[in-house]
DNA sequence: GCCAACGTTGGC
DNA sequence: GCCAACGTTGGC
């Protein structure tokens, strides 16, 4: 069981919607290498995700979702009528791929960037990295029990 | 809206 | 294979 955080913009998809509709496919968005190689090869049914928005207000971690299926193709880059559409990629061999997020609970409230930064013991997450920018990261037990433990 | 940091692209 | 130019991310 492994945990990770997973960023979004409000404007562009939020936490409600995840609950109203409970399990959404994931990942339709990502084009990084490195956030692929994270969703096809590591993460796994069960685990546990950080909700997180950005670029935003209110920026922060709302809530907790777990991974609900294997990884599997994402349909939009087959799609040539979707922004994100890839014509390089072919469906014997694709290149992007998504998995399904169930929604587990929103939390009582926001746990904020800024407090995730004040505190010694999250020091290391890599979302407080200067300069990171993935989409997905993975998430310490010791700083997932924290950050739950700080709501 | 600014701008630092980074990934990707493409000419050579 | 190098690297400058460009586009995107995301906190502030």
């Amino acid at each position: 069981m492994a945990y990770w955080l997973m960023k979004s913009e409000p404007d562009v998809y939020n936490i409600d919607t995840l609950r109203k509709n409970s399990c959404e496919m994931w990942g339709k968005s990502v084009r990084n290498y490195q956030a692929r190689n994270m969703i096809r090869d590591d993460m796994k049914i069960g685990d546990g995700i950080f909700f997180y928005q950005s670029n935003c207000k209110d920026i922060g971690i709302l809530g907790i979702a777990k991974v609900a299926s294997k990884p599997y193709p994402d349909p939009t880059q087959f799609d040539k009528n979707s922004h994100y559409f890839d014509e390089k990629s072919s469906k014997d061999d694709p290149r992007w791929f998504s998995i399904d997020v169930e929604f587990v609970r929103k939390f009582s409230r926001t746990i904020t960037l800024a407090e995730i930064k004040a505190e010694k013991t999250l020091e290391g997450m890599i979302l407080t990295r200067r300069g990171n920018r993935l989409s997905i990261t993975p998430v310490d037990e010791n700083h997932w029990q924290k950050i739950l433990s700080l709501e």
